[in-house]
This record gives C-alpha cells, structure tokens and sequence, in this order.
DNA sequence: GATGAATGAGCTTTCATTCAT
DNA sequence: CATGAATGAAAGCTCATTCAT
C-alpha cells in the first residue's frame, strides 16, 4: 500500500536531510581546512590532507568542491564575512550621539575583537594566502564600507570626517593586526600599545 | 703609458672577467627571480622559470644556488638589507639637534621610500612568502632595531620615548605599506594620507 | 543454499576485492623493480621505468611505497628472507641423528636452491645494490645463524665445531655463489664441482 | 742564435717532458678516483668530485678520458693487473719441485696478499661497480690462467689436478675475500680462518 | 693544453584531480 | 552519492659532458 502522501511532500524532508547532511560534509570539510591552514600553513594544506582530517574520501571532497580553490574561497569567505558583520554593528551605532573617543574605542575594540579570534589562520591568510582579484576586491569594498561608517558617525565632531575615518579605520586595522596577529616578539605588551594607540586616534580625531 | 704587467698581473684579468661572469650570473638568476616574484606572484616561482627567465640553463641556477629557497633568501636578504640601509640612516641623524616633528618626519618619509622601491615585490614577499624562522628573527631585529634610535632621538622630548618610539615606527610602516604597497584602491590620495600620517604622529608624540 | 548475508557481510567483498586490488598493485611494482634490476642492472632501476614495466602510474608506485629505496628494500627484504626460511628449515633438521656427512650435503643442497632462484637478480643484489647498515647486519645475523645451527648439528662429531661449521657455511656459499649466480664461464661442470665441494667438506669436517 | 741541436732532438725531450707531465695528470686523476670510490662508494664517485679531489679542472679529466666510465675501466684495469701480477708469480714456481701443501698455501697465501692490499677499494669495486662484459671476460681470464697454473703445478701430485686446481683456487679466492674485504663481523678470528682453509685444502688435494 | 662556467637530459617526488567500483 | 586507488603534469634537483676563453 503507497503511502498516502505525495511525491513532493514525500521527497521534502528527504532532501532536506539530504541538504543537512550536505551541508555538515561541507562544513566538516572546510572545518579541516581551516585547522590545517591554521596549524600546518598554507604548504600544508593538501587537498588529500583536507580529506583525511575532515574524516571524508577524496572523492566527497570534490563532490562538494570543484577544486581545491574552492575549499579556500569558503575559507576567505568566511573571514571576510566575519569582518563584514563587524561592520553591520558599526552601522547601528546610534549616528550623532556618541563622542569622537566612543567612535575611536568602538573602532580599535572592533578590530581587537575581529584579530583575537584564531589570530593564527588570521596570520596565515593574511601572510600566506594568495587572494584572487575578486576577493581583494571584497577586502577594499569592506575597509571601505568601515571607512564611510565612521566617517558618518563622525560628521560634524571634526572636519573632514572622510580623511579622518580613513586614517581611524587603517591605523586601528594595521596596529591591531601587527600587535595581535604577528607573533613578532613585540617589546612593549599589547594591551599597553592599544591604550596607546586608542589615545593616539582620539587626539589625532579631536585636535 | 701602459702598466708594465707581471705574469702574474696578465693573469688577473682573465681571474676578472670570470668573476665578473659568474657574479653577472648570479645577478641575472636573483633579478630573474625576483622580476617573477613581483610580475607572477610566489605560484610562478619555478627554478625552470627562474633559468629561462634569467636566459641560462637549469644547471647554471643550481651552480651557484643550492636550492630554490636559496635563491629566495637572496632576495629576501636584499630585502632586509635595504630596511637595514634606511636604519643606518637613522643612526647618523644628530640626537638632540632634531624636533619630535623632524623625527616623525624622517621616520616616515624613510618608509615611503622603502616603500616606494618595487612595491610589486615588496606585496608578494609580505602576503605570498613564507619566512624562516631566521628571516622573521631578522625582521623584527630590525623593527626593534629602527624603534631604540627613534626612541634614543625622543629622548627628552617626550616622556615614555620607548612606547612612543614604538608606536610611530609601527604607525608609519604599516600606513605607509598600506597606501604604497597594497595596490588596494586608496580611497584618498595617498600624498594626503601622508600628510595626515605625520600630523597624527606629531600630535601623539608632543602631546 | 546461499549464505545470509547481513548488510555489514555484503560489503566485504568490495572491501576484499579493494585490498586485493591495492596488494595486486604492490605486487606488481616490486615485480618489476625485481625485473628491471635483473635484466638492467642498479643503473636501470628507475622509478619511471619501474611504473611503466608495472603498466601503473608513477603516482601508484608512491602511492605504495614512500621513494625508491623502499622498493629496494622490500626486494632485498624479500632476498634475505628466503635465505631465512632456509636456515628455518636447517633448524628442523633432528640434531644428533645425522652424520657429518648428512649435514655438509644438507648444507651445500640449501645454498644451491638459494642460489638458484633467480640467479640474474642474485648477481646484481650482490654485485651492484648498495646495501643499508641494517640490511647488512641483517645478512651478518643470517649466516652467523646458520653457522650456529650447523655448529649444533655438529656437536659431538667433530671438534671445534664452530670453526668447521663458519668453514662450511662460508665454503658452501662462497661456491655455490660463484658457481650459479656469476655468470663466469666455469670451465668444469657445476655439477661435477658441487661433487668436489661436498667431498672437500666431507673430508675435512669428519678429519 | 739559434740552438745547435736539431728539431727532432730538440723536440724529443719537451714531447716526454709533455708525456711524463701528461702522465702525471693521468695518475692523480685515477689515482682520486680510487680513493673516492673507497671512501664514498659508488655513489660518491662523480667526475666533478674526481677533479677536485685530483686538484685539475673538470675540462683537464675530459682531456685525459673521453668519459667517466674510461677512468673506472683504468682502476679496474689495474685491479685486474694486480692478480695478473700474482698470477705472473705463481708461474715462476717450479713445476715439480713442491709439495701439494705448498702449492695450497702459496695459493693462499697469494690471495690473502691480493685482498690485503686496499681492501676498501676491493669491497667497492666488488659489491657495488658494475663491470662491463670485456672486464668481466678478463676476471674469468685471469682466474681460469691461475687454475691453469695451479693445475700444471699439481700435475703427478693428485689426479683430476684440472679439477682440484679449480677448486682450491676458487676456495681460496672465495674465502679470503670474505675474511679481509667484507666488513662483516667474522665470528671467528680471520687467522684461525685462514689456518683452517690451508688445512682443509691441503686435505682436499691430498686425499 | 688548461680552465671552469655552462649545459640539459633525465631523475625523484608531489599533489590536485578523476573515475571505476 | 561515497569511496580511495589511480593518474600524470609539473616541480626540484643532479651530474656527465661541452666549449668559449
């Protein structure tokens, strides 16, 4: 006896589970890459590595990937996303009610925040990993979203509020990255160094 | 009036022109090397490009390197030598006789010139090749190097010479590797980030 | 009557005919290996030569086997081993009930099978094929063994059975060697030597 | 003016001068190559190797030897002569006048001498050099004129001496160059070894 | 003749990708 | 869909040999 339901609501949950079930390999496979990336650096990551640490065959991997690159652009995806949302808080702070030293803690707090989490793949990505024109492309337009989010939060606290973000949203960024991401033997500690460079953008924003 | 030469004088040029053949060899290699660096990124890098690119045989890059990294630590070492040159510029600057503004100044405008050479190759080595262990040493012996004079120049112009030190070096390398090197689409002149660059740090440091 | 098969019985096979497939491969590039360094000799053996004589890729002979060396050595492994099932077989041999003259011909009558198989890739094993440390000290352990056992089998019916049982091993070897694996022209039948060389020892064990 | 002497007299002691030159050359090129070969082995024996070590350029050892394998085939040549030599001795033994035991141990005792002399080098050429056919033709040479000798020596003294010959030439061939040139640890002290191997073949000859 | 820089065929090895099972 | 054995282009490197000086 058929079952009474439909061909189309039969075969919904199933591909959902099937979408699922997709959806973890994809995940467990760019899980293992990352891990890699972040452990072994970007010589390590092998495409039968990626495999073997994802607990899938080869063969699963290139059901889900159309090449390796494909695997690394989820990666750099992910990474970007990551700052994109970062953005998106910035874009709901309340324009107009904060000071020009909440704007520049709010920043350089962003950036620390962003960097802190797995500064290791962080290093290797920004250090190892040849980006496509498409991605450094998406690196520009996020830097300038930022830019432009600031620079509207800080109009009418200081003149030329665009130069201004600029150099707010670039310091905040490459400071950060050098004292958090780089494993250079930094000879001052980090926390004394963003005080620093906290001060550093308020009076820079200020004066 | 010609020299009278000895025998063993009349020897010597032909001693030259070999060295002076294999030392063009060895140049050839290196700048092949590193006009691939910059033109095709770290992935082009192939010791068979490397030969052809050079115009000399595979083995002739093997007989005076004794392997690929070899070649790349040559450049490398080039590298870390110019920033060297630059510091040694620093040095000879009269401690005492300098404002922090000039201080700021020269520090800066020692980057963008460091910067400003081969910006090309000097992306692709900080975003595409992996360093040593000693390659990384070596870069931070410098930084560190760069910040002592700085900070020996503040002395008793500022109070914490050493943190302020720190912060301009840091600054002012990575600003000025951001606008020059990056080929990221600078929303702002470039000139302009400079200026503000200094103001900022001028600001910092006298405040 | 078919055997029920539970699901996990099912793929066994697939799994068996995988393993198979994967020990077929092995086999078949040791194979050739082994028949390259017989007919071609050590400068022969390369590994391209050693995949395409096995009609696989050269990234199955590295799927299997992690360099060269370690086809060599599973080849030599192989060489050494049928030396040592040999001495196994001379260890079953019931000591006491033999007669001097039982236990030189035992002995010749092993080294000639040895010997015999496979007599091209015999020669260039011993005449071309560098050996490891450890495979050296493996064939050291080999004949120090059979001359432990012959020495055992000797107690009580000679003296100094030690000495006569390294002459025996030694001699029996060293001929049987000359005789079957170089391809020296000997100029009387190795038969009619092999007959000598049991006298020889005979004569000489039991005088 | 101009020398009383002749051309051709002139010129015959600057074509010796050049020849004794020539030859010296000749010599410390083979003469580093043996050494090579008995301190690195097969391996280690490179034509670049060859020169640095004999202290002329690459281009003299090609002007000396039209190839790599020319200058092997001189040390085997030589090695070769070396039996020669001791062969050349055996024939000024006086067919007649010597015990079977004399002629056992001066077969010996020429054998042990042979292998005493750079045993290294003996142990290299025979386990890892390859020879050519012809090289190989003239070892049989070699060691069916010496079975020759022995066996004219051993003519009225025992019968078959053709076959006795072959056998205590082979014997001690054999036997002498597992004790002295192979490395192995020989169980037994080498002396007490050749004792036994005099003894038995005089034995074998006798019986 | 002497030199040694230069050559390049050919070797070992890696790893992204395919495809029969 | 999953599997993983198999593939082979391409990379790094060696070394016997040549040839301009």
């Amino acid at each position: 006896m058929p079952p009474r339901q439909t061909a189309k609501t039969v075969r919904k949950p199933v591909r959902r589970a099937r979408q699922a079930r997709s959806q973890a390999t994809v995940e467990v496979i760019v899980e293992a890459a990352a891990r890699i990336l972040a452990d072994k650096g970007w010589r390590g990551l092998t495409t039968n590595a990626v495999a073997q640490r994802a607990g899938v065959s080869i063969g699963s991997v290139y059901e889900y990937f159309a090449n390796k690159q494909a695997i690394i652009d989820v990666i750099l995806d992910r990474h970007i996303a990551q700052g994109e949302t970062y953005i998106a808080g910035l874009a709901d702070l309340p324009a107009g009610s904060l000071t020009a030293g909440d704007i520049v803690e709010a920043t350089v707090g962003g950036f620390i925040i962003i960097h802190r989490d797995n500064p290791k793949l962080h290093r290797v990505i920004s250090s190892e990993v040849p980006l496509s024109e498409n991605q450094k492309a998406r690196v520009d337009q996020l830097r300038n979203r930022a830019i432009s989010l600031v620079s509207r939060l800080l109009e009418g606290q200081t003149n030329d509020p665009n130069v201004k973000a600029s150099m707010v949203v670039d310091t905040a960024e490459a400071l950060t990255h050098r004292w958090i991401v780089d494993e250079a033997g930094v000879p001052v500690a980090a926390e004394t160094m963003t005080n620093e460079l906290t001060a550093m953008l308020r009076l820079y924003v200020s004066g």
